[in-house]
DNA sequence: CAAATAAGTTAGTATCAACTAACAAAGAGA
DNA sequence: TCTCTTTGTTAGTTGATACTAACTTATTTG
């Protein structure tokens, strides 16, 4: 009578947050627990028992009281392309637009619930473009984009970086 | 007594969207009216009115009752850096990833509100810079990419567009 | 100008997702 | 086994933001 009011709206940023995280612990610890998703989320277990309430309701996840939470193959599902679309945000971020690990993180935890299904095909394809380029002109122009970044201008490309933190 | 009441936390993404309309009715018709606002967004005016109140608190709109909303110089500034997110979004979409436009618009729309400003400043970097190219090399990797996505190919370089839709 | 319509406001309600506080179950050590 | 601690749950509250319905002000038009 009661797991009679599925919502099969969409989920929420929130929601798809939890999933994520659920997801995270289980391939990092094998289980996940109220506790962990608590910590690692930093909200109250009390939240983190709703948000399972609500999940549980969608059948996105399987969880019996004072026990450990798991995906439905559902949920799964929906969990890895989250990860998918933050994967992918992080990696332009910091490989192509240079942006510290830190913030492309904190920015790809946001963006990847909005990002179009569109816009991450698209952006799959680039940087699989951009890897899988032969050797020759592979980095140029990214080469001289990361110049750019640096000095400003265009042709000042063969600068040595006497004190960058890595990649001599 | 009430106008103490100054809540000078950030905003939120909702706020901001009230903003923006504001600023682009203000642009577009010399003045924003609780009715314009509310057809642009979507939401009924009693929500307009009390997202009014809230940029009334926060020092970033002046409203006279019934009367039309202004910016403040603070309100103003805000509303163009947001503006400034979305349009550096939009172009990057349409231009670099051929997102079609009314996607790459509601994906900015939603991002331009997480996105940090280390990756708005980068992001406006690498537009310069593909724009500002000398034009032998400009396109060159680009047009490679359109093609990539096109035929999933890396060297197929010559294709003539014969009809957009293709991939047989 | 007065009645009709449009626009704006206010009050009260709903939903989402966080919180606190109080309580319940599990697990660990003596 | 009996406590103590940790973990999890429940109930009730809060804040943000949308809504509806009822009311008020402004504008238009006969």
């Amino acid at each position: 009578m009661s797991a009679r009011i599925k919502q099969n709206k969409k989920l929420s940023s929130n929601m798809e947050d939890y999933l994520e995280a659920i997801a995270y612990l289980r391939e990092k610890n094998k289980v996940a627990r109220v506790k962990d998703i608590s910590d690692l989320l930093q909200v109250k277990a009390s939240s983190v028992s709703a948000a399972i309430d609500n999940l549980s309701k969608r059948d996105l996840v399987v969880h019996e009281r004072y026990g450990y939470v798991q995906l439905t193959p559902v949920g799964e599902k929906m969990a890895r392309d989250i990860a998918g679309k933050h994967k992918i945000l992080v990696k332009f971020l910091t490989e192509i637009l240079s942006i510290d690990p830190e913030i492309a993180g904190e920015d790809a935890c946001k963006m990847e619930h909005s990002i179009s299904s569109q816009t991450f095909e698209k952006l799959t394809k680039f940087m699989e473009f951009i890897e899988t380029a032969p050797v020759k002109d592979k980095p140029e122009w990214l080469k001289a984009f990361n110049c750019y970044l640096k000095t400003g201008k265009r042709r000042a490309c063969k600068i040595k970086r006497t004190k960058p933190k890595t990649k001599t």
